[in-house]
DNA sequence: GTATTTGCAAATGATTTGCAGTGCT
DNA sequence: AGCACTGCAAATCATTTGCAAATAC
């Protein structure tokens, strides 16, 4: 079971409901606290929200996910990856990863950051999915 | 007082509480809730929460202001001005706008959108500001 | 004068905390 | 065994709502 390495690889405990937590977050690319304790639920019927936030701050701590905050919508989680930036549906709520790296953006070109030393850039772009285009 | 014609242009009624919430804003830059109604306490003790969140709404609806969601800190608030992005400093909080135009980037590199349709790009660089990196 | 806005208090929603019991390693 | 984690209940913090009185236009 490979998530198990990964929690351990970043020195948290493997508990089944870190597992479970994981296994949600990377089948469903985004998710909110609201929906991953729905999904989980069915499958813990025991877990509590507080140990989904602590589970979740724990994670975020040693980058093994990622928040992304998304202007209008809840805050979502995603397993931490790659870099890249994230399109937001803003008529159906849908976020996806798309490839543009954000650091090559800082690098390709001398933006004048105001003497900021850069660690991280996010980058979302909101706009209408194809799905809702056509309706 | 230019303010009231701000609102009067955004069809919303000019009401001293308004033209306090813009001009704050106005010469903070960029403001939270929370720091707001601290200063606003101020001048009008008066004033409600309910009030600012109605008013922040309002504004937000007429795209008069625009709230900018940053990773890790509370949303902070911004008059509607012309396209930029921001960085912001991960040790003080200090948020600031950059003159990188977001939807110039899409023009000029041809991103793979995944079919999207987008209407707005908000981008925010997390790093460390010179003043703190003094320190 | 009328519709909108304000401010209050209460409701709701989201997140955090303390603590006793449990479980991972 | 020992420390970290879980789950509960309560506390805290953030945001929204309903409504009567006040105000902009």
């Amino acid at each position: 079971m490979k998530y198990q390495e990964l929690l351990k690889q970043h020195r948290l405990k493997a508990t089944p409901q870190r597992m479970a937590i994981i296994e949600l977050m990377y089948n469903a690319g985004h998710i909110t606290i609201e929906e991953l304790y729905q999904s989980i639920v069915k499958k813990f019927a025991s877990i509590s929200l507080a140990t989904l936030y602590k589970n979740i701050h724990s994670m975020m701590d040693v980058s093994l996910i990622r928040e992304v905050k998304v202007p209008g919508y809840k805050t979502k989680y995603e397993i931490e990856k790659s870099e890249h930036a994230h399109v937001m549906c803003t008529s159906c709520g849908e976020l996806k990863d798309i490839s543009l790296n954000p650091s090559s953006l800082l690098e390709n070109r001398q933006f004048d950051l105001a003497g900021y030393k850069a660690d991280d850039v996010a980058i979302v772009i909101s706009g209408i999915c194809p799905n809702c285009q056509k309706k």
